[in-house]
DNA sequence: CATCCCTTGTTAGCGACGTTACGGTGTTCT
DNA sequence: AGAACACCGTAACGTCGCTAACAAGGGATG
C-alpha cells in the first residue's frame, strides 16, 4: 500500500472503503476496518467523515463520480429517445457491475440521500426534458422522470437482491419498452410497425394448455409442446 | 403488558419485535430490546429463531401472512386484468402503511429471502397465469410476474426511501397503467369467450406457423408440432 | 528565537450491540 | 427420596460506532 503516500488522508480513506465494499460479501463496513487498511486512527475517520452515515455517503458518491461524469460526457444524440433507453441500458450495467455500492446507495444506513442519488435524477430529468421540447413525451418530465427512475431502480434493485428469481435481464429490457413506449409518441413521419402475431398466438395457446392439460398427450409430449411453444413466444 | 401472559414466547417476542419495528423511526431493532420488551431472556430468542435475521425473517413473515390472507381471500374476479391492477394498488397501499416492514423485507440484513417474498411473487404469477389462459396476454406469464413485480416494488421502495422526491402515488398510478397496457391486450368483445378455446388458439397458431415457417425448427419438428396443434384443433 | 495556536495522530476507553457459555431451577422418572 | 433431565436467566465475550484526552508537528506572530 506505499502507493498511498502520496494522497491525503481523505483519500486514503475513500479508496480503502470502496476496496472493502467491493470485495465484502454482505455490503457492510466497519470503520475498525477501514481504519487498518487505510493506516489512519478513527478520530481522524471521524473528523473528516463526521459519521458512518457520512463516509458512505462520500464513497457513494465517489464510486458514482466515474459512472456520471461519463453520463455527463455522453453529448445527446439527435433523438433523444433513444438516449434514454441507452441511459437505462448504462444505469442496469452500472447496477450490475457495481451490485455493493448499488445496494449501499438505497439502502436504510444512509440517512441523507447521497448527492449522486440526486444528480442521476436531474440527468434523467435533462434527457426528459429535451424529449419534451421534441414533442415525444405524452407526460409532464418531472412526472416521466419519477416513473422511469422508480422503474429502472426496481428492476435494478430486483436482480441484486433476488438473482435467483432473475436471472436475466431480458424482463429488464421488456420492462424499458413498456414504460419508454407509453411516456413517448413516434417520430413524426415514422411508419408504425406492424406486430409478429406468432408469438402472441403461442402464448395463449400455451397459457390455455397450462390451465388445463388436454388429455391426450402424455406428461413428456406436454412438455415438449410447452418448450417449443415457449421458443415460439420469445422469437 | 399483562395481556401477553396467555402467550407462548414465540408469540410474544414476535408481537414485541413488530412493535419495536412499526414504531423505530430507523428500520432496525436490535435484539436487547426485543428481549427486554417481550419480558424473555436473550438466549430464549436465539433459541427460537437462531439468528437475528432469523427473528426479522419470521417478523416479516408474520406481518405480510395478514396481507397475504386478505389478498388470497379476495377471490378472483371475471376479469384477471382488473385484478391485476388492484393487485398492485393493494401493494402500494400495504408499502406505505407498513413501511419498515417492507424496507426490511428489501434490506440487506436479511440474508435469505423470507417466505413471503416468494409466497407474493408465486401469488401474482397465478394471476398472470389466468390473465395469459384468457387470451389477453402478450408475454410468458413468468416473464410478465418479473416485470410487473419489479415495477411494483420499485415504486413503492422510492416512495418509502426517497419521499421527497416521490410526493405523491400520482407516478405510480401511470407506471402501473405503462406496464400493464403493454402486457396486456384489450379483450374482444365482440366474441366474448369461445366455448373451448383450446382448438381455437391451435388453429390460429398453426395457420400462422404455415404462413411463415420458424427458422428455429428442423422440418421434422415443425411436422410433429403441426400434427400435434392438429389434434388440438380436434379435441 | 520563543510563543502561541491550529491541524494532525495516538491511546484508551465508553456504551451498545449480537451471541453464547455456564450455573441454577423446576420437573419427571425410578 | 433421590437422580437425571430439560429448561431458563445471569453474566460474560468480542466487536461495533464513536469520543475524550493528550502528544507531536508547523506556520504565523511577538
Amino acid at each position: 500500500m506505499a502507493y498511498r503516500e502520496g494522497m491525503d488522508a481523505r483519500e486514503k480513506i475513500l479508496e480503502a472503503a470502496a476496496e472493502l465494499l467491493a470485495e465484502a460479501p454482505v455490503a457492510d463496513v466497519s470503520t475498525r476496518a477501514v481504519c487498518e487498511a487505510a493506516g489512519v486512527g478513527a478520530p481522524m475517520l471521524y473528523r473528516l467523515f463526521g459519521d458512518k452515515a457520512g463516509l458512505l455517503a462520500a464513497v457513494v458518491d465517489r464510486g458514482f463520480e466515474r459512472y456520471l461524469a461519463s453520463k455527463r460526457a455522453a453529448r445527446p444524440g439527435d433523438d433523444p429517445v433513444a438516449d434514454l433507453k441507452s441511459g437505462w441500458d448504462n444505469h442496469m450495467r452500472f447496477a450490475l457491475e457495481h451490485p455493493n455500492h448499488y445496494r449501499l446507495m438505497y439502502s436504510p444506513e444512509l440517512t441523507a440521500p447521497p448527492a449522486a442519488a440526486r444528480e442521476a435524477h436531474d440527468l434523467l430529468h435533462g434527457i426528459l426534458e429535451r424529449c419534451a421540447a421534441a414533442g415525444r413525451l405524452t407526460v409532464p418530465p418531472v412526472l416521466a422522470t419519477r416513473i422511469v427512475m422508480s422503474a429502472n431502480v426496481g428492476a435494478a434493485l430486483s436482480m441484486l437482491t433476488r438473482p435467483e428469481q432473475y436471472p436475466d435481464a431480458q424482463f429488464s429490457d421488456r420492462l424499458r419498452d413498456a414504460v419508454l413506449d407509453s411516456l413517448t409518441r413516434p417520430a413524426e413521419g415514422a411508419a408504425p410497425v406492424p406486430e409478429n402475431p406468432v408469438p402472441v398466438a403461442a402464448a395463449t395457446l400455451a397459457a390455455r394448455l397450462r390451465a388445463d392439460v388436454p388429455p391426450a398427450f402424455t406428461p413428456a409430449e406436454s412438455a415438449l409442446l410447452q418448450q417449443w411453444l415457449g421458443k415460439l413466444t420469445e422469437s
